[in-house]
DNA sequence: CCTTTTTATCGTATTTTTACGATATACGAT
DNA sequence: ATCGTATATCGTAAAAATACGATAAAAAGG
């Protein structure tokens, strides 16, 4: 992917500090049916195990641990290991940043 | 793309009537880097001719042109011919639905 | 130790995205 | 009519995303 800016610059003006791969990457997670549907479950469950995303989506395991493994990379998850199980929960800071972020490109 | 529910329902419980693809499609709009730089001077500009924006960025004219058709079928902005030239211009509801889902995502 | 459960990763096929140059189109100006 | 300017589209190559089944790994329970 080309980086439209050498450097790294802060996305927009205000005290969030996410840059704009940094963003965009986020809203690249965000772009896909099934990791909303996630992101939505985690936010009514604060953290599931694995299993319980798998049943509620209709994909298979390995699908559905590949869309995780994207919303970590995006930060917008983290995963607790918890004994054979993983409990999936929001970043929360993170998904703060990315609001007002979103905020200063809307509002 | 597999679609994640047959029926297309609301994205989100509030008042913004995004259903849950269309908002994957505005995330996934935003989801490059160049596409975001675009929307970020669309809005310190309030609409602006296609050429200014190739000039902005580091890319083919037609490389742009592809990334503005993208925002567009998103339906984050719009373009208006005007002679030989096209102006491009925010979709303002559409960005207003969109940040009240991502409200109700993150807040 | 062996089995079961849970999750991640590997290998792979298909589709989509991203980028470019070349070309077509549409309009204004000469 | 012809030329130049501005933009969109076509063709295409390379990379990334998406999906699956199969397999590996790690922990708990028998």
């Amino acid at each position: 992917m080309i980086q439209v800016s050498p450097h790294p610059e802060k996305a927009f003006s205000g005290s969030n500090n996410l840059n704009i791969v940094d963003f965009a990457r986020i809203c690249k997670a965000l772009g896909h049916p099934a990791r909303v549907r996630i992101i939505q479950h985690l936010r009514s469950m604060d953290g599931c195990i694995c299993g319980n995303i798998v049943e509620m989506l209709p994909l298979a395991q390995s699908t559905v641990s590949q869309h995780l493994k994207c919303l970590k990379n995006a930060g917008l998850i983290q995963g607790n290991v918890d004994g054979p199980r993983t409990c999936y929960c929001l970043n929360k800071d993170v998904l703060e940043r990315f609001r007002q972020g979103i905020d200063e490109l809307t509002v």
